[in-house]
DNA sequence: CAACTAGCTGACCACAGGGTCAACAAGTTA
DNA sequence: TAACTTGTTGACCCTGTGGTCAGCTAGTTG
C-alpha cells in the first residue's frame, strides 16, 4: 500500500474506526447504565455523552438491548475470573484475604460495572438468567467444592458454603452498590481510598476470625 | 344516621374507600417498582394490577414521582424502628444476633420494599438524598455509638464501628437482594424458610465470632 | 330533599424515545 | 480510477407514557 497522506487529519482505517468506536459507546454506555438503569437509560444521552449522533450508536449496536447485554457479558468475565482465582490447595487465610481485598477493589475501580450488575440481578436478572444458570453457577459450585475441601482439612470451621460465598459477594459489593451511601452517612462527598482499605481489612478479618481460620 | 340500604353491593363510607384504595394502590406500586424499577414501571400497569382505571391512580397520587416518594417513605420508616432496636446496655451477644435475624427476616418478609430501597441507594439515591442525610444518618450515628460503647466496655474487639454496620446491613440485605439468583445458583425456584435461617444463622455466627463477641 | 363535596373515569394531548431509512461520505481493493 | 464496502447522519415514524380535564356518579350534610 502506498502512503496516503492526507491534509486533514489523520487518515484511520476501517478497522480502527469500528474498533475506537465500539469502545468509546461501550464505555459511555456501562456508565450510563450504572446511573440511571436500564430503562432510565436513552439512547440519545449515551450519543450525546459520546459525542456521536443517536443513528451511529443504532449502526454499531441494532438495538438497546443489544449494547446492553453487550455490556454485561463484559462484566459477567470480570467476576469469574476473579473468583477463579480460588483454590482448594491455598489456605484460606491467603486465599480469601486476596479475593476479598480484590473484590473490594473491584467495587472500587469497576464502580460502574458492579453497579450494573447488582441493578441487573435485583430486578430478577431479566437478561442475564441463562448465564447465571450456566457459567455463574459452574464458578459457584468450584469454588463452593473448594471451601467445602478448606472445612475437610480442618482450615475452616464447617459452616454452609454457600451462605458463605453469598456473605463475601455482599459485603464486598456493597462497597460499589452503596458507595455513595456510604460517604453520605460518614459526611463525605465521596469514598476514599483509606475507606476501601479499612473496609477490606475489616471484612477480611471478621470473615477469617468468624470461619475459624488460623491468623498467623 | 339513618339506616341506609342499597339493592346493590355494600354502601361505603368515603373515608373507608380513601384508606383502601391508598392501601390498595401503594401495595400494588411496591410489588411493580421492586420488579421493574422505577422507569421501568408505568402507571398503567400499576392501575391493571390494581384492576382501576389509570385516571383513578393519578386522583391519589398527583404524579408518578409523588407515588414513588410515596413508597419510599415507608420504607425508609421500617429501616430505622429496626435499627432502633440496638442500644448500649444490651449485650451485643444478644443485640447484634437480634438485629441480623430480623433484617434478614425484613427480606424475607418485606422482600419487595428492600429492593426497592436497594435500587433507590444504587442509583445515588435521587429520591431520598435529603432523608438519609437526616433520618437515616442521625440514627446510623446513634448505633455506631453503641458500638464504640461496646467496644469500650470490651464486649467486642476494636474495629471500625461504620464499616462494621455497612457489613450487617448488606450481608443480611443480600437475602431480599439477591435472593433470586441465590436460588438459581442453588439450583431452585425460590429461596426456602430453612434458606433464610441457616443464612442468618451463619451470618450471626461470623459476626459475633470475627468481632471477637464471646458466646455463652 | 337540596346543595355540596369526594370519588371516578374515558377521551384527549404532548412529547419523548426506540428504531428505520435513504442518501451521502469516507475508506478499500482490483 | 472505478466499483465496492464500510461508516455516517438527518429526517422521519410510531408507539407508549405521564398527565389533564370535563363531566359524571356516589356519598355527605344541613
Amino acid at each position: 500500500m502506498k502512503e496516503n497522506k492526507k491534509v486533514s487529519t489523520t487518515r484511520r482505517k476501517s478497522a480502527d474506526i469500528r474498533k475506537d468506536n465500539l469502545q468509546l459507546i461501550l464505555s459511555v454506555a456501562e456508565q450510563r447504565f450504572a446511573e440511571y438503569g436500564y430503562n432510565g437509560t436513552t439512547i440519545s444521552s449515551i450519543a450525546d455523552q459520546a459525542q456521536l449522533p443517536k443513528s451511529n450508536i443504532l449502526y454499531y449496536f441494532k438495538t438497546k438491548e443489544v449494547l446492553y447485554k453487550e455490556v454485561l457479558i463484559q462484566i459477567l468475565k470480570i467476576w469469574l475470573v476473579d473468583m477463579e482465582g480460588m483454590s482448594a490447595d491455598q489456605h484460606p487465610r491467603e486465599a480469601l484475604r486476596h479475593y476479598i481485598i480484590l473484590k473490594v477493589k473491584q467495587s472500587k475501580d469497576h464502580s460502574n460495572a458492579s453497579r450494573i450488575f447488582a441493578s441487573e440481578l435485583l430486578h430478577g436478572a431479566p437478561f442475564l438468567r441463562e448465564k447465571l444458570q450456566t457459567d455463574l453457577k459452574d464458578q459457584f459450585m468450584k469454588t463452593c467444592q473448594v471451601f467445602r475441601e478448606w472445612i475437610a482439612k480442618q482450615w475452616m470451621n464447617p459452616i454452609s458454603p454457600e451462605h458463605l460465598l453469598f456473605m463475601i459477594w455482599s459485603s464486598t459489593q456493597a462497597y460499589a452498590d452503596y458507595g455513595l451511601q456510604s460517604s453520605i452517612l460518614m459526611g463525605k462527598t465521596e469514598l476514599e481510598e483509606s475507606d476501601f482499605e479499612t473496609g477490606a481489612e475489616l471484612i477480611t478479618q471478621v470473615i477469617l476470625k468468624g470461619c475459624g481460620v488460623k491468623l498467623l
